[in-house]
DNA sequence: CTCCATGTTTAGAA
DNA sequence: CTTCTAAACATGGA
């Protein structure tokens, strides 16, 4: 679960589940998932504090203690939280256990394991220390136009650059261009105004619609990409065969028809 | 068995 | 310095 809206999800589900409750113990099944901590390490400084606070920023969540002790969570591929029950079964791929009071215990789990928790003093510190960019969210058309036409590459490379905007990965990125009638392969420069336009608001509405959507793909409207988005697709706008390129070692799916090489194109977003 | 997968980091090449 | 590519990480699904 790891782009900007699942992550946003898991933040509010966070709240919902686990904010304001005392932990009480911390186990870790999988402890290769802690970056530069343990189970021991979290407990002590973490055990008899309460989540007060949560904050997202691109792909990372943080939960804020009592006691001013931050934790940060990546999901890598296949991170999510899930709250349980303390008197039912372990979830399966639970990695690291927070145990918390009245009995309900959450679960950081991770079939890949590629994701990290850590512990930090402030969201700001491992913001600047993992060099993310602005949260795409907080990104205003100005600002937008200037991170995405700096430098070279392709736009789908960029969209992507959490140095530069942090919380889009290659699925979202790959909406955020069909919606603008992007072709991922375009090098930004050579992107009109019209069309950095079009990405900026491209990009607010399909991330605020995913998170509105609670990241259930399953809700996504239909004229979305991401129900299509796979080999011998077809585009859910023009009925076109779905093609796929290669750019930043990730596949990208787009329609050639709707998301035309050069440039010219007029439509929604 | 092979290929691919929502992500990031790192090493080495352009 | 910036950007790109391949590999690594660990595991499961097609």
């Amino acid at each position: 679960m790891p782009e900007l809206p699942e992550v946003e999800t898991e933040r509010r589900y966070l709240n919902a589940g686990a904010r304001h409750r005392r932990v009480v113990g911390v186990r870790a099944p999988h402890p290769d998932v802690l970056l530069d901590t343990s189970a021991v390490a979290l407990g002590r400084r973490l055990k008899g504090h309460r989540i007060e606070s949560t904050r997202r920023h691109g792909k990372y969540l943080f939960a804020g203690f009592d006691n001013g002790a931050w934790l940060a969570m990546h999901f890598g591929m296949t991170g999510t939280l899930r709250c349980y029950r303390h008197d039912l079964p372990v979830p399966d791929y639970a990695a690291v256990l927070f145990l918390l009071e009245d009995g309900r215990d959450l679960a950081y789990l991770s079939r890949r394991r590629l994701g990290r928790i850590s512990l930090v003093d402030s969201p700001d510190e491992l913001i600047a220390q993992r060099r993310l960019g602005p949260d795409a969210l907080s990104i205003g058309s100005i600002a937008f136009c200037d991170l995405i036409t700096g430098g070279r590459g392709a736009v789908k490379a960029r969209l992507m650059d959490q140095a530069r905007i942090a919380g889009i990965g290659n699925e979202y990125s790959d909406e955020i261009l069909f919606r603008a009638g992007v072709h991922p392969a375009r090098p930004v420069t050579g992107l009109s105004k019209e069309e950095v336009g079009r990405l900026h608001r491209s990009m607010r509405a399909v991330l605020r619609k995913a998170i509105a959507l609670r990241a259930d793909p399953e809700k996504y409207p239909a004229s979305w990409l991401m129900a299509n988005r796979r080999r011998n697709g077809s585009c859910p706008v023009c009925g076109g065969a779905i093609s796929t390129t290669t750019v930043s070692g990730r596949t990208g799916y787009f329609c050639p028809r709707c998301q035309p090489r050069h440039g010219k194109r007029d439509n929604r977003a």
